[in-house]
DNA sequence: ATAATACTTAAGTAATTACTTAACTATTAT
DNA sequence: ATAATAGTTAAGTAATTACTTAAGTATTAT
């Protein structure tokens, strides 16, 4: 599955930046507006509008608008793929890593 | 500490490239030489240098030189390190979640 | 109606990225 | 000694990134 990995691509470039990780950060305490997530950032709001873009982009945040103001809030979803592909790695070396212990005992032994 | 962002963004930008992930995704698989992960890949082998560069920079990986050939291995810290920003902030969102279903069953009741 | 708020679009720029090819350096095999 | 192998360095390039400022556009408050 080739979108399966653009999608991961997206996702960790998404997170590579500290301004989008105080974003998403900012955003599992609850939705917030376009300025809201601009106030803690030293940058000028079109950047923060940008940043907004990658993340919706990613599929890690959604967002509407309602009057003037837009409310983001976080799309977990995203979130869980990138800790999973992690996750399925980190399993695959411990098991490794057991199998390796296993042999290494079954040595001792003789 | 600033030097945990760094440290994160290190990380994420080197798992947010295909040809990286498929690196890291041998490596988890055991030990391998620059070649061996080179194989899979339609780039020279100056470009899996360069890749295996970002990932060592990021701590994913680490690698020695022993006659001519360089055997590379992940380092599972740097991965986690990566899976636990995330977990952290999807537990942050889920007790969130937790905590407005109660309120809604508090509701309820009324 | 006027002004203030909250965002949005456009355009430009410096830095970074992901490659490439060509040339080079050790190490090991013959 | 010569050649083959495994990796390395250097230099160049096209595309992408992370901003910026200036100039909008709707919405809401006065």
């Amino acid at each position: 599955m080739q979108t399966q990995a653009a999608a991961l691509d997206r996702v960790f470039h998404a997170l590579a930046d500290p301004a989008r990780r105080v974003m998403v950060d900012r955003l599992t305490r609850g939705p917030a507006s376009v300025g809201d997530l601009a106030k803690p950032l030293a940058m000028s709001l079109p950047a923060v509008m940008q940043h907004l873009q990658v993340l919706e982009i990613s599929g890690l945040v959604k967002s509407e608008k309602i009057g003037r103001v837009r409310t983001c809030r976080i799309e977990p979803k995203a979130l869980r793929t990138a800790e999973q592909w992690i996750a399925d790695r980190r399993t695959f070396w411990e098991t490794r890593l057991d199998k390796l212990g296993e042999l290494l005992a079954e040595d001792s032994k003789e």
